[in-house]
DNA sequence: AAGAGAAATACTCGATATGAGGATTACTAC
DNA sequence: GTAGTAATCCTCATATCGAGTATTTCTCTT
């Protein structure tokens, strides 16, 4: 690294070796109760045959594009989800991955991000990926998990599902996971699914509704009682906050993490 | 973006235009009690003579480098920082900066990172940089600021505070900012520099305590009392925890942010 | 050397939030 | 109908918080 490079580096950076940078998107939602995350299985090498997150290399001069665009277009292309259903998706930044051997071809970093829907359909495979589908969380984190994800994206998978359960806490996200219209029960599913954990039932209503902002009455209740009884509940949307206070915090997390 | 070149690209990445990658730094440190920012006034165009966020080139080929080693070299290299210094430094990935238009040169995405770190000396100016120095935040800030930062360094300087003085309320962060053992009123201190607002001393003083893990006596006491006056403190150094619970709110923050 | 002012620490009290459990009532399934 | 389930509401003991006060030990000034 000579000082003659460097300032040349300094000044255009074409100077210096190719890296090239890619998003991978962690999306999450909720099946059947359970917490899902939306998977592919390389078509191509390396790690052909391999299940990984959706993803590819961002656009640069031709039709450039930013981060999230990227995201967006990824999930979209490599899962069939149309334009309709992205609507309702919440997508942000995860964070960037970008340890040198992270990929055998070349230097490669990753732009994570992280979306959450409401009760998304099966995907279609897209032009890079063997298959594509939902798969329970539980599958890939339990201990001796089949599926040992490509590249380092086990790792962006669990950054993800972490950032997801803390984020329930402090802001409105879990009404990204219903429709338009929830009861409290239902929230308190998404709650439970994300968390792996039973909540109080009268705790969790009163405290959602007396955060201020997480949620407002539409008036209505639901047609019927739930499927195995009960009286209709009250419907809901989600109110303008956007963050939770007083949180709603997980009961276990082992009291602190030392 | 015809289907042959985006079946080369996703075989082999160096068919697309080229990205370059860089690390920002947001290096706050506390100096007379006022919070301050690292900036390095740029020597080079573009942007020649305004102020910056200290940052470079992620090394790719030769001298490959993990994010966060990058990001600690180019604060050191920058303003002359030693690794002795840099020991107590915190440094953690803040996010990534990706639009399209963020630089004139060509399409460069900053992996930006935030430092804290425990009174630090002057900076050095280095290579590429004709000042460096601390600023406090306040001056950078303020509705009339003066100095207005190239790049987005604005923005990326705007989400590290605020990443920041998230983090004082559920993590130790604070003690990063404070020497290795330190008194409850200097952790004080520090709430009231990075939040800019003056906490209730007794009420304080029984929180911190209260929470298991945050702080551990070393059950010595200062030598002398505070220069106007007051008894000796006694000395605490950081416990194990890594995330404070219950944590410790901001006062203010106008009720929820809607 | 004494007195004033400041600050570290501790304590009190009312308001609020939380966990656990119970009560009531409206549904579904059989 | 009857049993079982679940939505909603309520109670109570405990924990936490904001605000204010008290005590004590310093430094600084005169």
């Amino acid at each position: 690294m000579g000082s003659e490079q460097d300032f040349l580096a300094a000044y255009d950076p074409r100077h210096y070796d190719p890296v090239a940078v890619t998003v991978d998107v962690v999306a999450l939602t909720i099946r059947d109760g359970v917490l899902n995350a939306l998977l592919i299985q390389r078509g191509q090498p390396p790690y052909a045959g391999h299940w990984a997150l959706p993803g590819g290399f961002v656009r640069a001069a031709d039709g450039e594009e930013d981060l999230p665009d990227a995201a967006a277009r990824e999930l979209a292309e490599e899962t069939g989800l149309t334009a309709g259903l992205l609507g309702r998706v919440h997508l942000e930044q995860l964070g960037t991955y970008g340890k040198p051997d992270r990929d055998p071809r070349m230097r490669i970093i990753s732009v994570a991000h992280l979306a959450f829907g409401p009760e998304l359909p099966d995907p279609q495979a897209g032009s890079d990926a063997a298959q594509a589908g939902w798969t329970p969380v539980a599958q890939l984190q339990a201990p001796g998990a089949t599926r040992k994800l490509a590249f380092d994206h086990a790792r962006i998978l669990a950054d993800g599902l972490e950032r997801a359960r803390a984020k329930l806490e402090y802001t409105p996200l879990a009404t990204a996971f219903t429709g338009e219209e929830f009861t409290i029960p239902e929230l308190r599913a998404v709650y439970e699914s994300v968390w792996d954990e039973e909540l109080h039932a009268g705790n969790f209503h009163r405290k959602v509704l007396s955060v201020p902002g997480f949620v407002e009455s539409t008036g209505e209740t639901t047609e019927r009682g739930g499927r195995r009884g009960g009286p209709r509940a009250k419907l809901y949307r989600a109110g303008d906050a956007r963050l939770l206070h007083p949180a709603i915090l997980r009961p276990s997390r082992e009291d602190d993490v030392r």
